[in-house]
DNA sequence: CCTAAATTATACCGATTGGTATAAAATAAT
DNA sequence: ATTATTTTATACCAATCGGTATAATTTAGG
C-alpha cells in the first residue's frame, strides 16, 4: 500500500462524516484540510476535484452501513431470522449512525433528488433498488421455502421495511429522540413475525 | 397592502420552491434574483438577511401542506374519514408537491438535523412536534367515542404514519417513482381500517 | 547514502458568495 | 401636480469558493 493509497483512505475516512452531516455540495475545501490536517495540495493530488472525493466518501458511509446488514443477514439460519436482523441492526447502531450523521441514502438523496441527474444521484437510486430487491428476494425465498406466506407482496413489504426505516431515521434525528425510529422498528418486527411468517 | 407588503409576498412565492429544491444554505442570492426577476435592493429592502427569505420561504412551503391537510381533516365527519384524509392528500397532491421540490420539512430536516440549532431547525421540530400531536390527539378522540379500539397506542401509531409518509415521499422522489409512496400509503389506509377502527 | 520519482505545501487565480452604500425611480399624500 | 417618502437598481466590498502551477519535501529503489 502505497503512501498515496494510505492518504487516499486517509482523507475518505476523515471527511466522510463531513460530507454525511453538511451535504457534499455544503462541505467545502477548507472543511477537507480542516477535518484531514492536510493541505489542498494533497488532496488534489489524489483525488480528481471535489466530487471524486465525495462520491468516495458517499461510497465509504454506505460501505459502513451495509457491511453489518450483510454480516446480521447472512447470521441467521432462517429467513424470519435474516428479516429480524435489519431492525436489530438499526435499533443497535442508531446511536453510531447518527454521530456519523445518519443515513448516507436518505442524505445525498434529499441533496440531488432535485438537481440534474449526478453520479451522486444515480448511487442513491443503485443503493435503493438493491435494498429492495435484497428485501424482495428475501421474502420470495422465504415464501419457496414455505416459511413465508405465498399471499404477501414482496415488493410491497420491501417498499414498507424501508420507508418505515428511513422515515424513522429521519424524525429521530430531527426530533433528537429514538422514539420515532424505534417505533418504526418495532412495526417492522411486528409485520415479519405477524404478516409474513406463516 | 403596500408595495413594499407584494414585493415582499411576491419574493416568497417565487424563491419558495427555489429553496426547497436546492436547500435553504444551497441557494444562493443569485438565486433569489433570477427567480423573482428583481435585483438585490429589491430583495434587501423587503428581508433583513438571505435567512429571513429562507424562514419566510419555509412557512409558505409549510402552509401549502398544511392548508389542505387540515382542510381534509376537517371536511370528515367520522374520526376515521379524518384519519383517511391524510393518505388520500398526498396521494393525489404528490404530482404537484413532486413540482415544488417535495415535503418542506423533510427537505429542512435533512439539511439542519446535524448542524448547529438554527431557527430552521425550531421549525422543522415544531412541525413534526404539532404532526404527531394532531394525529395523537385524534387517535385519542377516537377512543373516547369508541370508534377506535382503546387498546391502541395513539402515540405509536403517530409515529408510524409519520415515518412512512416521509419515507415514501423520500423514496418516491429519489427513484422517479410514486410506488413507494403509494405503498406506504396504503398500509397507512390498511392500519386505520384495520387495526384502529373498533 | 544518493538520487529520481512521487507526494505534499505554498501561493496564487478568476469566479462567486452574502451584504452594503448610494443613486435612481416609483409611490403616495397633499 | 408637487414633493416627501418609500422602494428598487447599480456599483461596489471583503471573504470564500473550487481549482492550479510550482516549489519544497518526502518516499522508495539502487
Amino acid at each position: 500500500m502505497s503512501k498515496a493509497e494510505r492518504t487516499r483512505q486517509f482523507i475518505i475516512e476523515q471527511t466522510a462524516p463531513v460530507f454525511n452531516k453538511q451535504g457534499y455540495a455544503g462541505t467545502s475545501l477548507n472543511d477537507l484540510t480542516a477535518a484531514t490536517g492536510l493541505t489542498k495540495g494533497a488532496i488534489y493530488g489524489n483525488f480528481e476535484n471535489k466530487e471524486e472525493v465525495a462520491l468516495a466518501a458517499f461510497d465509504y458511509n454506505l460501505e459502513l452501513v451495509q457491511q453489518p446488514l450483510r454480516a446480521g443477514a447472512a447470521s441467521g439460519s432462517t429467513v424470519r431470522e435474516k428479516l429480524l436482523a435489519m431492525p436489530r441492526y438499526y435499533r443497535n447502531a442508531y446511536p453510531t449512525l447518527k454521530l456519523r450523521g445518519g443515513c448516507p441514502i436518505l442524505n445525498a438523496a434529499v441533496e440531488c433528488d432535485d438537481a440534474p441527474p449526478s453520479a451522486l444521484l444515480l448511487r442513491v437510486q443503485d443503493s435503493f433498488a438493491k435494498w429492495h430487491r435484497n428485501l424482495m428476494h428475501l421474502i420470495e425465498k422465504g415464501q419457496a421455502t414455505g416459511e413465508v406466506r405465498s399471499s404477501v407482496d414482496a415488493s410491497h413489504y420491501a417498499n414498507l421495511f424501508i420507508a418505515l426505516t428511513e422515515g424513522g431515521i429521519l424524525v429521530s434525528k430531527a426530533t433528537g429522540s429514538s422514539t420515532a425510529l424505534f417505533a418504526s422498528l418495532n412495526h417492522i418486527e411486528h409485520l415479519i413475525e405477524n404478516e409474513l411468517v406463516a
